[in-house]
DNA sequence: CGGTATCCAGCGGGATACTG
DNA sequence: CAGTATCCCGCTGGATACCG
């Protein structure tokens, strides 16, 4: 068992069955969401901007299947459904945190690659004819 | 200008434009692969086994446009092409290694939550009716 | 060798209406 | 309040054929 150097764990298929959980449209939203603690149905729907509360429904179910998160339900009238993280959810958040990093420090940078590689594009059009 | 705790950043939706980057089906196989060095596009097709020659192109130029990786062509008979990544794909592949590992060290735990979940579901199918 | 072009199936996901 | 159910559109991505 060899220590781990500098070079990047190899992404395998194995892995993507994993990465998966985040590569969806909504999961890190959710998941970035419950750090602070329990939330509730309607409360994770006001903050994640723009969800549907299907998509929703069909995340957090699949986030609680995937253990990374728990469903309470207190059944009282009005019901209270709260989410939170388990440790496992707790320690993908933590695993993510660099790559949400990076993409809040690289949305410029990004975006200014876009257009130069759009514009060099329109120009070799004219060029080319 | 805090300086952030531990607390994890907040993935807001601006995030998601950038997240989608390694989002697809293939980006983030391609990107690790390339920490080696230049890869040519038949050795890539190889080693990223299951992907198609399409979408090979279509997640390779899209990474190219965002900056990821470069794109050098020697017109030379039979052609060749090398892609590498630019500092920037390198420091997005730095910055998902995490999550690359987590996903390799929990595969089996998140494997035993699915189980574990479809088997409660089917124990109170039987419950319920 | 390294692409493009075209066609098409599957499913992610939005809108809407209904329920306990 | 916290869901389900249904409909449907668009995009991802696979298969295949052709091109410089």
């Amino acid at each position: 068992m060899n220590t781990p150097d500098t070079r990047t764990e190899a992404a395998t298929c194995d892995v993507r069955e994993v990465l998966d959980l985040v590569a969806d449209k909504w999961s890190l939203y959710i998941v970035s969401n419950l750090s602070d603690g329990p939330w509730r149905f309607t409360e994770l729907k006001h903050a994640v901007d723009g969800i549907s509360q299907r998509m929703l429904t069909v995340t957090l179910r699949r986030l609680q299947r995937d253990g990374i998160l728990t469903c309470t339900v207190h059944e009282v009238m009005p019901p209270n459904v709260s989410y939170q993280l388990t440790p496992l959810g707790a320690s993908l958040l933590h695993a993510a945190a660099p790559l949400i990093a990076w993409s809040n420090g690289h949305l410029t940078q990004i975006a200014a690659a876009r257009t130069e590689y759009d514009q060099s594009l329109s120009q070799s059009n004219r060029t080319n004819g």
